[in-house]
DNA sequence: CTGAATCCATGCGGATACTG
DNA sequence: CAGTATCCGCATGGATTCAG
């Protein structure tokens, strides 16, 4: 039998998932990566201003680590590397296209975020 | 007529958004207040295990200041304030959602996480 | 092109103590 | 009960340099 999906109790033991998508660039990343789509190093360095190549690298170490997207090195020169999404990180779209449309929920909430 | 919505271009812009859900222990308060339950502040103490005094009053302040929690203070002693999600929050419940299942999916892919 | 390595500043977050 | 205030260590992340 199949765990009950009760959103009361299911905060605990989520944490632990939720923690892999910690990190300031992560969702960025997959967003790009969102579809199927398949990007190269430079490709993600130019999607993503403002990221530095340590920070990219190193978001994609762990993002492939945690078995959320896959690397594929062509052994070439010069390197040709693609990263894409594994089948659980392709799970995850549904809930990145979730957030997405919240996102852009945005202004259809009067006065919603008043400033910081 | 409004913004049509096509992922490759969506992620342009929704980085601001997606900054108010960074923080260690956002979503983990926001999986508490799902489903438009009411929580007090001492109730969150309770349900989040390991988080400290300044966190929780830090996260939730900053989850007031960008529209997603409303708190409401009662004037009497002792004081007693509950959370609770805004218009606002109260969208996200459906990615807070998927997002959730997502991560109960885990064990459905085969050498998903092969460690750290 | 795709990184790894290094140095360094910032600030996040923990522990503790104090208050209305 | 529901916070604020303070101190502080360490991880996060930026800039730069080097390398296969």
């Amino acid at each position: 039998m199949r765990k009950v999906y009760t959103p009361a109790t299911a905060a605990n033991g989520v944490e632990h998932v939720l923690k892999l998508l910690e990190g300031r660039w992560k969702l960025i990343i997959l967003f790009h990566l969102f579809d199927g789509k398949v990007r190269r190093y430079s490709d993600l360095e130019k999607l993503i201003p403002g990221i530095s190549q340590k920070m990219l690298a190193q978001q994609l170490r762990q993002l492939e680590a945690d078995g959320i997207v896959a690397r594929k090195i062509y052994p070439q020169v010069p390197p040709k590397v693609e990263y894409r999404l594994t089948p659980w990180g392709q799970a995850l779209c549904p809930a990145l296209d979730t957030l997405l449309k919240w996102a852009e929920q945005k202004d259809d909430f009067p006065s919603s975020a008043p400033a910081r």
